[in-house]
DNA sequence: AGCGTACTTGTACAATGTAAGGCTGTCAAG
DNA sequence: CTTGACAGCCTTACATTGTACAAGTACGCT
C-alpha cells in the first residue's frame, strides 16, 4: 500500500506535517489518546508508521505538534470577540475567551492531557496568553499582578480544571467511588450528610470529568476573577 | 535468583503490598516515573517481574496503590495540626494542611502526575478530604459552598497547582522556551516588557516546575481562600 | 537520459505489560 | 512419615509500542 496517489481522486497529495496533525486530533477525538499510536495514525493516512517520521521527529514532537494545533482552534474559536476596552470589561474579555477555550476542550477531551503533558510552549500559547496579557494591561493590572494571575488561573486559562479522580472518559467506572463512599460513611460522619447535601446530576453534557460540570467550573473561574479584580483596585 | 531467602538475614521475607509500594514510591523517587517499571520494580526487590502479580492485579493497580501510600504521608505528616475552631482560623487550618500536602509533593515530584491520572479515590483520600470537610464546617460553611471549595482547589487541596509547560523535573530544556519567547517577543510588543518585569528568580528548591514555586503557590492559594471567605461571610 | 533531492517503505529491535502454566516450600490431615 | 493442597514465586512466551537504519521510489532539473 503506497500513499503517492489518492485512491479517490488518483492525485498525489503528498504527506504534511498538517495532514498529519489533523488525522492525529481526529484520531484521538474517537477512540482517546490510547488510540493514537504511531501506526494507527499512518494507517489512517494511508501510509507506513515510519512515514510519519519524516516530517515528525518522534511522538513527543506529534504530541507537541498535536497541542498546538488544539490551541490555534482555541485562537480561531475566540477570533471574533471584542477586546477589552478598560477596567470595566477585563473580567468579560478574560471571561469569554475562557469559555471559548473550554468549548474546544469539550470537543476534544483528551486535549487536558496532551497540554498537560507537555514540557515546551509553543507559538499558539505564545500568542493566546498575549491576548491575556493586553486585557489585563487594558484592565490596569500592574506586569506583576498579570503574572500572578496566569499562574493562578493555571488551566483553568485553558479551559479546563484538570480534576484528579476523574471517571476515564467513555468508561462509566464511577461504581467503585459511589461503593467506596458508601464504605467510607459510616465511619466519617460528616460525609454522609455532606453527599446528601450536594448530591447533583448533569443532565447535559457539560461535563469535562467528575463534578467538573460547567457549573463548578465557572464558579471557581468567577471566584479568581473576582478575587484578581480586588487586588487589581487595590493597586 | 529467588527472593525466598533475603541474603542478610537469612530469614524468608515474603512480598507483601505494602513493601512492592513503598519500593515503587523509592524507585520512582530516584529516576522519575519512567524508571518505574514492573521489571525494575521486580528487580529492586530481587524478584521477578511476574512475582509482583501476584499481590497487585496490573500496573494500573499499583500506581492506585501508590497514590493511596502518597496520600497516608500526607495524613501522617499533618497528623498534629490543631483542628480548626471556628471561623476564625477556617483559614490558617486549610492552609497549613495544604502545605503540609505541598511538602510531601517536593519530597515526590513524580506524584502529581500519578494522582492526576489515577480515576477512582481510595480512602485515604476519603479521610485526607474529610478533614477538610471538618473545617469547613467549623467556619460555619454550608455543605454546598464546602463542595464548591473543595472542587475550586482543586489538586492545589493536595499540594499542587498542575501547569502546563513545566520542563520535564530533572531535565533542563528551558532553554527551548527561552528561545521561543525571545523569538516572539519582536512580534508581540507586550511580551517583550512583559518578561522583562516579571524575571524572577528561583533559588531556594522550592519548585514543581516552571514559575511554580512557593510563592506563585501561595498567591493563587490565599485568592481562593479569601474568596471562599468573602463567600462564606455573605452565607 | 541521468542525477540529486525529497519523500516513503521494509525490516528489525528493544522496552514494556502481562497471559498461562509450572515449580517449590509449607503445613494440615491422614 | 506421607500425602495433598495451596500460597507464593518463576519461566516462557507473546502482543503492542516507539523507532533506528538502510534501501527504495518518484519527481524536478539539467
Amino acid at each position: 500500500m503506497t500513499a503517492e496517489t489518492d485512491p479517490e481522486t488518483n492525485i498525489r497529495r503528498p504527506l504534511t506535517k498538517q495532514r498529519i496533525l489533523a488525522a492525529a486530533v481526529a484520531l484521538a477525538d474517537d477512540g482517546g489518546l490510547d488510540a493514537l499510536t504511531m501506526r494507527a495514525l499512518a494507517d489512517a493516512l494511508g501510509v507506513e508508521a515510519m512515514s510519519l517520521y519524516y516530517h515528525v521527529a518522534n511522538k513527543e514532537a506529534l504530541l507537541d505538534g498535536v497541542a498546538e494545533v488544539v490551541v490555534e482552534e482555541i485562537l480561531e474559536n475566540n477570533a471574533d470577540l471584542p477586546p477589552a476596552t478598560g477596567p470595566g470589561d477585563w473580567k468579560q474579555a478574560m471571561r469569554s475567551r475562557i469559555q471559548g477555550a473550554r468549548q474546544v476542550m469539550l470537543r476534544h477531551k483528551w486535549a487536558p492531557w496532551v497540554l498537560e503533558s507537555r514540557t515546551t510552549m509553543n507559538g499558539a500559547v505564545l500568542l493566546y496568553f498575549h491576548g491575556f496579557l493586553e486585557i489585563f494591561r487594558a484592565g490596569g493590572m500592574s506586569y506583576d499582578l498579570a503574572h500572578h494571575a496566569m499562574h493562578a488561573l493555571g488551566s483553568r486559562a485553558l479551559g479546563f480544571s484538570q480534576e484528579m479522580f476523574n471517571p476515564a472518559p467513555g468508561t462509566e467506572d464511577e461504581g467503585d467511588d459511589e461503593e467506596l463512599f458508601a464504605e467510607m460513611a459510616a465511619e466519617l460522619p460528616l460525609f454522609f450528610e455532606f453527599m446528601e447535601a450536594i448530591a447533583h446530576d448533569d443532565p447535559d453534557d457539560q461535563t469535562l470529568g467528575w463534578c467538573d460540570d460547567q457549573t463548578e467550573f465557572e464558579f471557581a473561574l468567577d471566584l479568581m476573577l473576582d478575587g484578581l479584580d480586588r487586588l487589581r483596585q487595590e493597586g
